[in-house]
DNA sequence: TGTACATCAGTGAACGCGCGTTCACTGATGTAC
DNA sequence: TGTACATCAGTGAACGCGCGTTCACTGATGTAC
């Protein structure tokens, strides 16, 4: 690790650290398996010791990320229990406190384009996160009239969906955007309105 | 145009279109200089006659997608009136619908990274389209009781943030992902929930 | 403890590639008289 | 209508660059006896 001579210690994870830095300050496409190699103190060549090539890198700091993520999510639903209610919103807060810890992550596995169907490892725990925000919304269907339910995988889908365009278009400044709220309040806020309709939170709270 | 000889005689718009073309197939990262000059049946050295280079390029191609998508916002908007709900719900629509049936102009806009800051007209228009849904938001905002009324901008930026992830990953097939749903459904049902939550819509409807 | 040897994790040079961009050029078009 | 000439919109060759990847190599480490 200190005082590295020919050989470095830890590389790989050296280098999914550097492909993470690069990502984040740079974007997804600021990438490159050069670069990162160059961060690490190594020839490009040594890439190659551990990993099959550029993609397969991604896709290793995607595969951690998606680890991380799980965990986060099932520690929040966890926190959140006995109540349905609590631990569904834990679970939307945890989105986002995600998005903002790990960028690099984040991106690497939203918005860098490699699929989640790469290997059957990364969509089993890509499955697994998303699992936990599903549980959460079925938990918390029990508590809706049967008459008017919606399917909780609809409504989990509702709450991703805007968990992640609250993260896309006011976490990370975008394109220039700039919004007057913050996008924990907002994303807060969106929920809260969203659970009353569903009937879940008084009309007057 | 047709049997074109040295001169091309449509050559910008060409350009744009290919330009479109290769986004919309590869993503973002896919498009490049000399691929659209190629796909326009010219010499990459010609684009400069048109361009001031490849981000130049791009950023022409966000500007008339942000043409394209402001009248559309502003047609749902007036086809809606004089209801401020069913203008509010065309709007919420439209988003989606520019999405689909120009993706292109969408990742162009959204996606490529450009910066919507880049150009004075940039930034202007895409302001006028943001500001078409913030407008549907404050006409809404005047059937809620003054008490329990959120901020418009608020309110619209819900919404939009819906709006947007619903898009990023239900409605182009991200990263592996396949939804038992309808992208139309899923922001349709939603933005129900959301409007029941504000007291806009009856609770039993 | 010392030595021989296998294995491992790096090096460094080289590759082919496609990229964006530049430049002097030339063929086509439009206009003035 | 014909000719001279300016302007315009392309060509094609060349550039330097950084990329991902390969290969034979070598220095460091670990192990057997």
């Amino acid at each position: 690790m200190s005082k590295r001579g020919y050989h470095h210690g830890n590389l790989k994870e050296a280098l999914i650290e550097a492909a993470l830095g690069l990502i984040t300050e740079k974007g997804p496409t600021g990438f490159t398996l050069s670069e990162a190699a160059k961060r690490a103190g190594v020839t490009p060549a040594a890439v190659y010791r551990h990993f099959e090539g550029r993609e397969d890198l991604i896709a290793e700091a995607a595969f951690q990320g998606y680890v991380i993520f799980a965990d986060l999510m099932q520690y929040a639903y966890d926190q959140g229990q006995p109540s349905a209610l609590q631990a569904f919103e834990a679970t939307g807060r945890a989105y986002l406190a995600f998005a903002r810890k790990y960028p690099g992550h984040y991106i690497s596995m939203f918005e860098s384009g490699i699929s989640v169907n790469r290997t059957p490892e990364l969509a089993a725990i890509s499955t697994k996160a998303r699992r936990v925000l599903e549980s959460a919304a079925e938990d918390l269907c029990e508590h809706i009239p049967e008459d008017r339910r919606p399917p909780a995988s609809m409504f989990s889908a509702h709450i991703w969906a805007l968990s992640h365009g609250v993260v896309e278009l006011f976490a990370r400044n975008s394109p220039g955007i700039q919004s007057p709220f913050d996008p924990e309040d907002l994303l807060e806020s969106a929920i809260g309105v969203y659970l009353r309709g569903l009937g879940l939170i008084a009309a007057d709270t």
